[in-house]
This record gives C-alpha cells, structure tokens and sequence, in this order.
DNA sequence: ACTGGTGATCGCATTCGATGCTAATTCGCA
DNA sequence: TGCGAATTAGCATCGAATGCGATCACCAGT
C-alpha cells in the first residue's frame, strides 16, 4: 500500500473541529420541540471542545463527575438525538462499541491495531479515485479508515 | 462528493472472487493441527463460490439445511479460525451483524443505506491520495465504504 | 483395524452494548 | 402559576457473540 502525505499536515492540526456550539445546539433542540434540559445542556458543554472520537460510557463518566445522578440512558438518548440531527456522526468498529464523532467536518479515520486509538485524517484528490463495480449503485458518501499502528504503540 | 467510475466496470464483474478451494482450506486446517470435521467441510463447501457477505446466521441457516443439528457456535468457530488464518475477512457495519467476507483480494464496498447489501468494488489510483493528519500513525491498510442507494432501492 | 489423546462439537450460561418501557418528574408555553 | 407534553432514570429486555465443559470424534501411531 502506497500512501501519500500531504505536506499541508500542520495546517490541519492547527484546526479545532468539534460539535456546535451549546447555544446553537440549544436552538436547534428548541425549534424541534425538544426541550433543553440541564443533562443536555451539559452533554451539549462536553461535546463542544471535545476533538476526540469518544463512547457514550465515557460520556456518560465525564457527565457523572459533574452531574452524579445522569442515567446513561439519558445520555444515549441525547447522542442518538444529535446524531439524527446530523450535529454528531456515529462510527462502528469491530470489536468496540460505538463511538461519537463530535467533528461533522468530511473527514476520515486513522485507527490503531493495537489500542484502538483514533484520529480524524484529511483526504485530498479523492475524486481521481477510480472506482468499478457499482453498476446501479448510486454512491452519496464515502468513508475511509486507514489501519496501522500509532506512535505510542509503534 | 464526485466519483470517477471506471470504464473497466464489466471486466471486474466478471471476475469471482471466493474463498479458497475445501481442498486448500483443508490442508491448511491440517497443516495447523486443526481437524476437519463434517462440520467444517461443509461450510468450506458453502464458502467456496459464495460471492455475497453472508452473517454468520445465514451460513448457520444453509448450513442446517444440509446438516440439520449443526450448531450455530460450531458454524461461529469456524468462521473466526477462517478469519484469524486469512482465509476470511470479516466486516462490520452499525445496526447489523458482522459480516464474513470470503473475498481476500484487496477491494472496497458499497453499501446501501435502504436494504444494507452490499457489494464489492474495486478501487485504482488509490495511491494518488494525498491523506494529511497521520502524525506518527503507520498505516499499513485502507478500506474505504461507499454509501449510498442501490439498484433495487433506487 | 484399533486405540489413545487431543481437539471439536454443541448446548447452555453469560457478557456487553444498546434499546424498550413507564411512573414520576420537569420543561416551556400561555 | 398551571397545564400538557416531553424527559428522565431505572429496570427489563434484546441480540450478537463468546465462555465453559461434558461428551464426541478425528487421526497419528501402532
Ligand atoms: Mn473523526
Ligand atoms: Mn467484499
Ligand atoms: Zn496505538
Ligand atoms: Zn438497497
């Protein structure tokens, strides 16, 4: 496998990508009759600034210190709200629970064999891909992940 | 999103890529000291020419019809020896069981957000890829999902 | 062929992530 | 402030997959 680097990799490590603000996402809850409680207010807090890919069990500890008492219940249920809100992306790994993405931003996965560690890659000059076999297929998305190994466990 | 399609679509639909012969497969069992029972030579047998990305419950629902009494945890083992020999790959997607996969060549997939079949597809100049963000990371594999709508569900 | 030993099978229990359900509560609008 | 509708939290449930172990059977060596 031959991958090329882009050479604009700082560029993107400067960026910050991460959910909406809580007072847009506020509004957001609002304008579908979808009430702002104090759980989803601090689900909205943790979320904003949050640039990593985390579960909803880390999530439900992070919201815990804050808020003893938060059922995980209540936060699947807000996570699955913005995900349907299109606020929050879903990714599945095999053998590994779901984790949120909190960047919407199009982007890609790097993930470790090793620790299962994960980080948003950037892909350019996808379109000189070439692709066959979708004979009727329409495609809308693509998503890649890239497996390897990290520097920590490198 | 734009994607390039190949003009070389039909060569590659007329290719089968399957899991290798029960023969291979069972020297391969023999050769790691592994036995082959009825039960595994039967799902050899079903693998063998399967193009599809049959679940594991599927397998164990055609294996059954041949072989009424089979358990689903025998048809489970295997499948993951498979795996773990690289005689399989296994894919997984949210919402859904995994997905065994007896086509080891190197491809991608499309999957359809209606019905969830799946297809292959077969990706060129993947090396023109220009991917920023990898800071230490070592990738060593891609996959790449395409999403979208199929034939039937158009 | 027989046999011993090691690996396999199968059914049942268990795990784990995630969702269904619902009484009690709380938000938000009037 | 009061009312109706949405939310919460806890517990039950679900589904996919694996752990476990008594019994079974493949197969190498005789
Ligand atoms: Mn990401
Ligand atoms: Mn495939
Ligand atoms: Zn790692
Ligand atoms: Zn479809």
């Amino acid at each position: 496998m031959l991958i090329r680097t882009s050479c604009r990799q700082e560029s993107f490590a400067d960026s910050i990508f991460s959910v909406r603000s809580p007072e847009v996402l506020t509004s957001e809850f609002r304008a579908r009759s979808l009430k702002v409680t104090p759980q989803r207010q601090l689900l909205f807090r943790l979320l904003h600034g949050h640039t990593g890919h985390p579960t909803a069990e880390a999530l439900y500890a992070e919201a815990s210190a804050q808020m003893p008492g938060i059922s995980l219940r209540t936060v699947y249920q807000t996570l699955n709200d913005l995900v349907s809100m299109g606020e929050l992306s879903s990714l599945q790994f095999a053998g590994s629970s779901t984790r949120f993405d909190p960047n919407v931003d199009d982007h890609h996965h790097a993930r470790c064999d090793e620790c299962g560690e994960l980080r948003d890659v950037y892909v350019d000059h996808f379109d000189s891909l070439l692709v066959s076999g979708f004979a009727g297929f329409t495609p809308e998305r693509a998503s890649i992940v890239f497996g390897g190994v990290c520097a920590d466990c490198g």
